[in-house]
RNA sequence: GGAGGAGUGCCCGAGUGGUUAAAGGGGACGGACUGUAAAUCCGUUGGCUUUGCCUACGUUGGUUCAAAUCCAACCUCCUCCA
């Protein structure tokens, strides 16, 4: 019987039906507890930047269903293992981040959360805590005693995260080997002191969560569960979430709404069921509806998913003008008001300035080479017509208006105004 | 502590004295085709005041007309031994 015509309580009913569901610890039991009153749960979120990007889409959905469905989230800040220098990530060391940088970021994070999450005192409102309020003050001989005893190295050898690191013979250090140990930990101290009862996470911290849980039982006699969400890649096999200009980010300073409008506009064809699934809130069966367009009709699915996602990140305000703004620049192919600004000096125009200058200084290239290359390759165009003179000098007699658009390929877009 | 191996551009990975800004692949960007999709094909992929100059093959020094390539020391990692 498939888990969603099983499953009685509503978060576990939503949740499996949109495809956030990949495992449980124990399906059965969770389902129990989710019936019988408010769940506290949490997902544990680095700082090591001020904002989350879609990346982490995902997990902060699941949250949101959480609480919309009746429970508690928890939002666990890594405040005390970023502050060591998380080491999860591949074979770099990472950067040490001042206690004045992991504030920063935490409260960079805490307001993308304000988004999607209602934070409050009350049964069902949404917390933050830090792991440094716990981890700070360990000490390690008391820590290895009383925790150290019930982990296993055998078996830490045999979870994927260290067995596939090692297996490719990549150094894996020993601080690193107990990270997986302090999550443990944090996922006790958690339900010691929030009661939480479940923690959740992609599908890479299974080992992880487990390792929480199996500890709680020995030390506590306890019962707690986990749940993974799966790995989510395009339909064509890619890592989501990477573009030209990097990460989409969740926060306006780093991201504008129109990019990030333009990021799920841009979704791919076979992804557009499963991403409206996970990341909007609309009923399924109008998914079903959208989902089942071809050809030239699913862009207009695909506008939907990028206003729902848009409304949901930023503001509906917002995502109606990136709406507006990409209608006129990709329908009308005129300057919609959305778009990215650079402003040049008038005094500039008289000797003229170099078109892969602009170029640059709008964002649209890295450097000056790139951008040469961008005019050489038949990318740049100024209003739509195309450049291909390398050196192109732009002067007040290409302003036919207050401002010129300038692109670079068919996407992306910059509007130049004279100061 | 001993023996051996490795460190190359965004990533992987060739290259063992000059024609090497460094093969090949991946990724990314651009073009064609389309539907602001995917797939496919083509091009580009260090910087700059671009017919030239500068910076680059772990770090620092050396040999040489000439070094990613040879030598020395150092740093880091891997494997085996103690």
């Amino acid at each position: 019987m498939a888990i969603q015509d099983m499953a009685k309580s509503e978060f576990l009913k939503e949740i499996s039906n949109r495809g956030f569901l990949h495992q449980c610890t124990d399906l059965e039991g969770l389902d129990d507890q989710l019936m019988a009153g408010p769940v506290t749960a949490y997902i544990g979120f680095d700082c090591t930047a001020d904002s989350l990007h879609v990346g982490h889409l995902m997990s902060i959905m699941n949250l949101r269903w959480l609480q919309k469905t009746g429970h508690k989230p928890i939002v666990l800040m890594g405040g005390g293992t970023t502050k060591i220098g998380d080491p999860s990530g591949r074979d770099e060391t990472r950067q040490l981040l001042s206690n004045e940088d992991i504030a920063n970021n935490m409260a960079g994070i805490r307001n993308v959360f304000e988004q999607f999450l209602t934070f409050g005192d009350g049964p069902t409102d949404a917390v933050m805590v830090n792991n440094a309020d716990w981890l700070d003050d360990l000490n390690y001989i008391a820590f290895l005693r009383d925790f150290g005893r019930h982990f296993s190295v055998n078996r830490m050898l045999s979870f994927d995260s260290v067995k596939l690191r090692l297996d490719r013979e990549q150094p894996l250090t020993f601080l690193e080997f107990n990270y997986m140990i302090l999550q443990a930990y944090d996922f006790l101290e958690l339900s010691r002191r929030q009661n939480c009862l479940l923690q959740m996470g992609g599908s890479d911290q299974w080992g992880n969560i487990v390792n929480g849980i199996e500890l709680t039982r020995r030390l506590d006699h306890k019962q707690l569960f986990g749940l993974t969400t799966p790995l989510i890649t395009t339909a064509s096999g890619q890592k989501m979430g990477k573009t030209a200009g990097g990460a989409i980010w969740l926060n306006e300073e780093r991201l504008s709404s129109y990019d990030y409008w333009q990021f799920w506009r841009n979704t791919e064809d076979a992804d557009v069921g499963r991403f409206l699934r996970l990341f909007t809130e609309l009923p399924l069966d109008e998914i079903e509806r959208l989902e089942k367009l071809e050809g030239q009709e699913i862009n207009e699915a695909k506008k939907i998913l990028a206003q729902e996602a848009t409304a949901l990140c930023r503001s509906e305000e917002a995502a109606r003008g990136a709406a507006e703004t990409a209608r006129k620049t990709f329908e009308e192919g005129q300057s919609g008001e959305g778009l990215p600004k650079v402003s040049i000096d008038r005094a500039r125009l008289i000797s003229g300035v170099p078109l892969y200058e602009l170029l640059r200084e709008a964002g649209l290239s890295k450097s000056n080479g790139e951008a040469r290359r961008l005019i050489k390759g038949g990318g740049a165009r100024i209003n739509e017509a195309r450049i291909d003179d390398e050196g192109y000098l732009v002067t007040d007699s290409d302003f036919t208006d207050s401002s010129i658009r300038i692109s670079a390929g068919r996407k992306r877009h910059a509007l130049v105004e004279t100061s």
